[in-house]
RNA sequence: GGGCAGGUACCCAAGUGGCCAAAGGGGUCUGACUGUAAAUCAGAUGGCAUACGCCUUCGGGGGUUCGAAUCCCUCCCUGCCCA
């Protein structure tokens, strides 16, 4: 255990940062949990398990994903052993706690797919080597009804009931099902098969982690795993968790350019928990940048710079993060026109209208209609009147502030 | 199984026979401003049409009516209360 020259004070200084409990009490004795467990690794030359469940309901992964996965791989990159578990059994049911609505059931060919693409960009952000991957139906799926009614003798209807997500839903009238209950209770049994020193988890997993979780292992004699609650995420608008469904997100599957440019998009007061929960940065690294940007020696807009680019070297590469980053200065900064742009081949007789729907620049005729209206529509800087022109000739067309096609003539 | 209340556009939500392509808010898009953003201001936001206007939409289906989101029947879905 190297530890790699941390001490273990430097260690669970590391291991907490982004952490969010919502209840400092919670917060110093998960610490000082998570210390002593460290000692004691330290001590015996044991490992630590370190435990994260995730359900692949999606295939397409955003950065908000990538904030458990990061803190895996500090633990990783300490020498801990990390147990990445896809839910396929779990995902059957979804877990609710995310969620003011019921999730629809999925199917075992969806999950098993979707496992697949999960994992192979969860590798992205962890040492794949060094990796321990298991799926939980593998123990879930020999749980027989008398075992459940066991574990469930753990709980009370009440427990549930004052979990926020589903006492919004009672409230409001909305359904909650009962098998939506036995979500937490299957990921406490994960973690007491696995034997997990430490489960990774968002703050909406508080409850399963460390309500179901620990009372379920000390109810079958093993030790309580210690829940490290991960902060949550806002998204490109600043305030609101990044999820895809709020179209606030930034996907991990598009490209350099566009990762770069949604991370610049996102408001200046997000920039500590982007810094904090995505980025590879050192906390005393973090603490200097805002220092800087709290005395004005360091402008939010570069301090954002150092972030986009951060986060796109991680995905991209450094040469990718590096291209994107002059590409949006010279879009954006200086008003240029990027490099490589997707080419878009007009036929002779299309009007501004057709050649806006036919590269896919608006969705139907009475959009692209009012883009050029609106004045959003521009070829080579000179913004079109006419919807229903002949389109004039090649030229770079540009649509709102940041979409580029070259237009090529042909025919 | 019974009673009651509901299902409206991307979301929330108003509308209870024509003035409804459907108020209001949110979101989204465009423009101005800026640091690229936020905040703010202005506009747009079912489709087709230069336009007059036409077509499709208010859980599904059927009906009444010159005319239905609105009235009637039926089916599906949800909640609450009772059993």
């Amino acid at each position: 255990m190297s530890g790699d020259g941390m001490n273990i004070n430097e260690q669970a200084a590391t291991l907490m940062q982004g952490t969010e409990y919502g209840d400092q009490q919670l917060q110093r004795a998960m610490e000082a949990e998570l210390r002593e467990r460290l000692l004691d690794a330290e001590k015996t030359g044991n490992k630590l398990r370190v435990y994260l469940g995730i359900d692949p309901r999606t295939t397409d992964l955003h950065l908000g994903h990538t904030i458990p996965l990061r803190k895996l791989r500090q633990f990783q990159d300490l020498g801990h052993h990390i147990i990445f578990v896809v839910g396929t059994y779990t995902s059957l049911i979804g877990d609710p706690s995310d969620q003011d609505k019921l999730r629809p059931l999925l199917t075992q060919e969806q999950v098993e797919e979707n496992a697949r693409t999960y994992a192979e960009q969860a590798f992205r952000v962890l040492n794949k080597e060094k990796t321990e991957v298991r799926y939980n139906g593998e123990w879930l799926s020999k749980v027989t009804f008398a075992d459940l009614i066991g574990f469930a003798s753990n709980f009370t209807i009440q427990q549930f009931l004052t979990r926020e997500n589903f006492h919004l839903r009672w409230e409001k009238g909305d359904p909650v099902y009962l098998h939506e209950t036995f979500y937490s209770i299957m990921q406490a049994y994960d973690a007491y098969v696995l034997k997990a020193d430490v489960q990774v988890g968002g703050t909406d997993q508080l409850f399963n982690i460390i309500t179901a979780g620990r009372k379920l292992m000390t109810a079958l004699g093993a030790k309580p795993n210690i829940g490290i609650i991960m902060g949550i995420l806002p998204g490109t608008d600043g305030v609101i968790r990044m999820s895809k469904s709020l179209g606030n997100h930034i996907p991990l599957n598009t490209d350099a350019h566009d990762m770069f440019g949604k991370v610049m998009s996102v408001p200046d007061i997000a920039m500590g928990s982007y810094m904090r929960l995505t980025t590879r940065w050192t906390a005393s690294q973090i603490a200097a940048k805002e220092k800087a940007l709290a005395d004005g020696s360091l402008h939010p807009r570069d301090a954002k710079t150092e972030i986009a680019t951060e986060i796109t070297e991680i995905f991209y590469g450094a040469e990718a993060a590096k291209a994107a980053r002059e590409q949006f200065a010279r879009v954006f900064q200086q008003g240029d026109v990027p490099e490589d742009l997707p080419v878009f081949k007009a036929k002779a007789k299309q009007t501004v209208l057709d050649v806006l729907i036919a590269a896919k620049l608006a969705k139907s005729k009475s959009a692209a209609r009012r883009l050029v209206e609106q004045g959003g529509v521009r070829l080579d800087g000179k913004a079109l009147q006419d919807p229903n022109q002949v389109f004039p000739g090649p030229g770079v067309l540009r649509v709102g502030k940041r979409r580029f096609v070259n237009v090529e003539m042909s025919g």
